[in-house]
DNA sequence: CAATTATGTTGACAGTGGAAACTTGGAGCC
DNA sequence: GGCTCCAAGTTTCCACTGTCAACATAATTG
């Protein structure tokens, strides 16, 4: 049988239909995602899904998934092997927002609890492995005195002081509440923003 | 004429329905937001919303709008009128993120643009002003070296990092990304992630 | 007082996600 | 082989959403 033959049983439908929400995402943005349109697109009937994700809620998560694995894989590939500390936390740190800005409707998913059920063991294992990747290079980081008592634990403050930082970024940058440049980025970019940490080892 | 009698035109439906959409963003958070279930609330037809705001998304902007100016508000009351820069930038810091906490889900609408309509005047200066709290205090602030050349703006790379580790830990906190204790808090407080900053002057 | 304009209402429409009943294909079992 | 059983899709319906056009009513204005 040819490969694209039209079969009752899909086969791969689960795979297809993740595939699909993720291309509908960066064509359409989130507001053009729906159930109906990724069914309508892989050429199944809107209730087939429900089968293989529960509901629209299950496919979302899916999707937010593979973004997760996707935005992990995006800032490892940035990562220069040789480099020192302070210069792989800088290139982790842009392939973050970088990541962000080049799949906006993916990335809001990612991060709308609205859409997608956190709870989902798959999501949560796959946020969990991509935040890894940037709070991993925060180990050390040389960083001005805290405010509170050092009985809190300094690595875990370091790493959420990190990340907010990061992801508040992105999130401004997507929410349209940066100046933007012709080129569509925004005018002041993300290295202009992180100070240049150094480490205390 | 009685206050509460029925009369067929409202008189003051605009800010009755700008007023019901928080009390419905309160209650059933944003996914229980919807044009209908406002006017209902008012207790008036789906379409009279139309003549007002236009649609929906005229509607959320106004209801964003208001947040934005409920959102400098908090952030001001917090302000402790005598007390040093340093005591002061953490107040207006810890009032951003305790908004956003309290609030959940009009912050999120506030910061959605696929609801409310940015270009919008109205919400565009309300939300210049609650900027303006926070990164009016960002002014002197003693940052460790940037990396860029400093003739990009140091006053306003150091507002734009403030803003986005600010914004950053809210967004993440709302969005359930963060470890929450039995009071529904989370576990590591915004005063314990965000650095004691010092000023220059 | 008449006419016009602002303000709401009614009813219809296309779209959404979800549920129930039905159909189809494949896999396993005797 | 023939049988059953179950997973996988379809069809049909439902409640709900926002928007639109046509209409009704109140207030204002000339």
């Amino acid at each position: 049988m040819a490969e694209n033959e039209k079969k009752y049983h899909h086969g791969a439908l689960k795979q297809a239909l993740v595939a699909a929400g993720l291309d509908l995402l960066e064509e359409a943005g989130l507001e053009g995602l729906s159930l109906r349109a990724i069914a309508a697109r892989v050429g199944v009937s809107h209730t087939a899904p429900k089968n293989h994700f529960g509901g629209l809620t299950g496919l979302t998560s899916a999707i937010a998934a593979e973004g997760f694995r996707r935005h992990a894989a995006a800032m490892q590939a940035q990562l220069p092997d040789g480099a020192d500390r302070r210069t792989r936390l800088r290139a982790a740190a842009e392939g973050y927002v970088g990541f962000a800005l080049d799949h906006p409707a993916l990335f809001q998913l990612m991060f709308s609890p609205l859409m997608c059920d956190l709870d989902d063991p798959d999501l949560r294992a796959a946020a969990a492995t991509s935040r890894a990747v940037l709070t991993g290079l925060a180990e050390g980081l040389d960083w001005p005195a805290l405010a509170l008592p050092v009985a809190m634990d300094r690595q875990l403050r370091t790493e959420w002081m990190l990340w907010s930082m990061v992801h508040g970024y992105a999130t401004l940058a997507i929410a349209g509440h940066m100046p933007r440049g012709s080129d569509g980025r925004p005018v002041l970019p993300f290295a202009a923003v992180m100070p240049d940490f150094g480490y205390l080892a």
